[in-house]
DNA sequence: TCTTTATTTGGCTTTTTGGCAAAATAACAA
DNA sequence: TTGTTATTTTGCCAAAAAGCCAAATAAAGA
């Protein structure tokens, strides 16, 4: 523990925080292949337009990405660095857990 | 992105928002130095003691610990591998960009 | 058994999120 | 300038989270 300042932590928790939300995850997933604007993200994902911009403006608020504007389209690019180890260790896990959770169902 | 199930990716969202909040990084954080029960904890966070117990049921909740009950006492220790990179890596990115923030200010 | 200690649970209030729709902005083209 | 496209902002509402207190539970000891 040590010291901990309430910033440091608080800042941290922010990123968690925005990572925590399974729209979020998967635009962070498909940011892990390069760029994307706004309109992208919202074919994929789905949502009305402006929940896709509000959900952005939360990774960029936690510092996960960044946006450049280019012409009329706003382009979005992951900029935290060290999340894809963590994203794929938490994938694994929780995909071996699931199994696991299916073989207990078959006993 | 390809095939992501909802189940897999609520999970994973479950780990990340489990973690996005400043009282349970600190127990995280404390817990990385070994088990702890639930005393030693509300004695390091302060907060009131239904407060703590309810923090770590998130916790428990999203397989980030896992408890074991020895006498009066529960301890709580983390299980979930992968996570101490990810968090000195976050951690260290916060402490930079606050850094730099104070930087900004002082010109 | 009765008491004490450690922890969880339930209830309640306040605050924060999530999501849609409508209005506001911004850049560009006609 | 006017219209068009892309995106953000605002307002509103429902749902979820946080935190405190009080009550319930459980183990250990007198």
């Amino acid at each position: 523990m040590l010291i901990y300042s309430k910033a440091l932590l608080a800042e941290q928790a922010k990123i968690f925080k925005a990572l925590g939300h399974p729209t979020r995850l998967i635009m962070v997933h498909a940011l892990q292949s390069g760029e994307k604007c706004v309109c992208e993200l919202q074919e994929l994902i789905g949502d009305d337009i402006s929940t896709i911009s509000k959900h952005l403006s939360v990774l960029k608020e936690a510092g996960i990405v960044s946006v450049e504007k280019r012409g009329t389209n706003m382009y979005y690019s992951l900029v935290l660095c060290c999340l894809e180890t963590f994203l794929s260790c938490t994938a694994e896990t929780v995909r071996r857990r699931l199994a696991e959770q299916m073989e207990e169902l078959k006993k």
